[in-house]
DNA sequence: TAAAAATACTCCATAGGTATTTTAT
DNA sequence: ATAAAATACCTATGGAGTATTTTTA
């Protein structure tokens, strides 16, 4: 039994003549004739009357015809349906995106998304990388946002880097170094540098971007970004905090004074990631290309 | 899109696994996968991730298979349908009978037929000759019951005789033709020959069985073989009864005398007709077949 | 006679096979 | 190294065509 034949059977029981049945499904009579004789033979049922003058259907043909529409119907609305999936851009992808990068690159990012590409869900969930690498692999999340590169090479995986984010020192407002324009790390260090907890990959980063291998102050860190920098307000130390997430807190508190390093090329890159034969593949390539082309300010763009 | 793909969609969503599918399918790895890649193709979408461990759905994918199920639940239901359907004597037949034989026939007849083929509905109608072969031709009847041969050969109808039922006649009882044992036609219709009205073709068949071409009281004439038979009760004539509603006489009534004609082959041939080539044909054929092999009494049979 | 459906015959697209390569574990 | 899926290549079935015959009105 083929969806055609199934095809031909309901022209013909709609027109009730093999000419006009093939004319409307585009074929020769004989070829309707031969596929309609090939089904009744298949189900060794009489599907049609011939010896009318208009070609009838039997008690069985109606029911057989009865059930072929609705075969037919919903194959056409898997078409319908694949036809409205076809675009890449349309369709929900699942997004673990780090914490030191989200609250602050997203709210740039989001809206232009959205305007170029409108029905684009993105479900967007907050994790820290090898959480985000854990879920990818297990396939909780289509991608992730994150800081390059990785500590394992998964050749599974397609990275794309969007961008470079430098670092800052982050000073109390009323602290000596607040007063130079540009800070060295050696200089930071003496003033007593403290970072993230262990598990958020800034932490490393950070070390990694300013070539130091480790901290003295292994008892002071914080949990988040914000409270690294209220920790700073409060004097407790100094930090380095990335370009966007510094961007902010121009507004939020006057209480920290950020500074550029003076040690080039002390910043994080951040990028896509996604598995490689993945179905998203081609909506994160063209996500990751537009990304790359609006960069978000103090940043950089990176190959 | 192929009923076949639909299924091979289905089974590896079930399996979750290309060899597995492919197995449950009878048909091998490769073909499952080309399959499976070509409709993927066709639809534009893809219906699987294959960069997990075990190959999953895509929330498309999950739409499609939906429909896919119903479509194939639906095509079963087909097969299934039809392999029910598939024996000629497991179906309805509208069959007309005309009303000098169904009365006497089809409580011989009936009983028997069921006993064969207890799938098999007739759905009687009574009717005339002419009414039977008109419905036969518009598609209201599938068969007719009734006496051979017809006026106009329709060589798109298919005839069978299945027996010949001889004319008696019907006298009076205290009548003195009563006394003979067999009677002659002349006899008859110096007695007070009258006989059905027309339409009915039994006037036609009895006239042409005794070689008569006419007869002089045109005035009387009875709308019913009952009628009819009172009728000669009452004294008001003599008629010709087919033999199967005489054998019945005997029990109603004993003012009625049955005698057989002298006159050799005073008979009409029942037949069945249908149309050639319509459905029912091999269902008429097989009980035609089977009829002939069940004479009623007081018939003899007839090619 | 004309029109409709069935049939005969041909062609080529493709479903399905085997063998092999690529990819992932 | 093993297993799984994809790919290459081949064969044969059968869908679709044209031309013709059969059948019915």
């Amino acid at each position: 039994m083929t969806l055609q034949e199934l095809r031909y059977v309901v022209a013909l029981a709609d027109a009730g003549h093999f000419g006009h049945a093939a004319e409307a499904c585009f074929v020769s009579q004989s070829t309707l004739s031969t596929q309609i004789k090939k089904l009744e033979d298949y189900l060794g049922v009489a599907l049609f009357d011939r010896s009318l003058k208009t070609v009838t259907l039997t008690p069985a043909g109606r029911e057989i015809v009865d059930s072929a529409r609705h075969i037919i119907e919903e194959a056409n609305r898997i078409c319908e349906f694949s036809k409205q999936t076809r675009d890449p851009m349309v369709r929900s992808v699942h997004l673990g995106v780090i914490p030191t990068l989200g609250p602050y690159y997203l709210p740039h990012a989001l809206p232009l998304v959205h305007e170029q590409f409108p029905k684009l869900r993105l479900l967007l969930r907050e994790e820290m990388t090898p959480h985000v690498l854990a879920h990818l692999n297990e396939g909780k999340l289509d991608a992730g946002l994150l800081a390059l590169p990785l500590p394992d090479d998964n050749p599974a995986m397609e990275t794309v880097p969007l961008f470079s984010e430098p670092f800052f020192a982050a000073v109390p407002a009323d602290h000596p170094l607040a007063a130079k324009q540009e800070i060295h790390i050696d200089e930071l260090v003496h003033a007593g540098l403290f970072l993230l907890e262990e598990g958020h990959c800034l932490r490393k980063q950070a070390l990694e971007a300013c070539q130091l291998e480790g901290l003295d102050n292994e008892e002071i860190r914080a949990t988040s970004l914000e409270t690294l920098r209220q920790m700073v307000g409060m004097g407790l130390g100094v930090t380095l905090i990335p370009a966007l997430a510094g961007m902010q807190s121009h507004d939020v508190g006057t209480r920290v004074a950020l500074r550029p390093l003076a040690s080039p090329g002390a910043s994080r890159i951040i990028g896509l990631i996604w598995r490689k034969r993945s179905p998203v593949a081609p909506t994160m390539e063209a996500l990751a290309k537009f990304l790359k082309n609006k960069l978000p300010p103090g940043t950089s763009e990176q190959n």
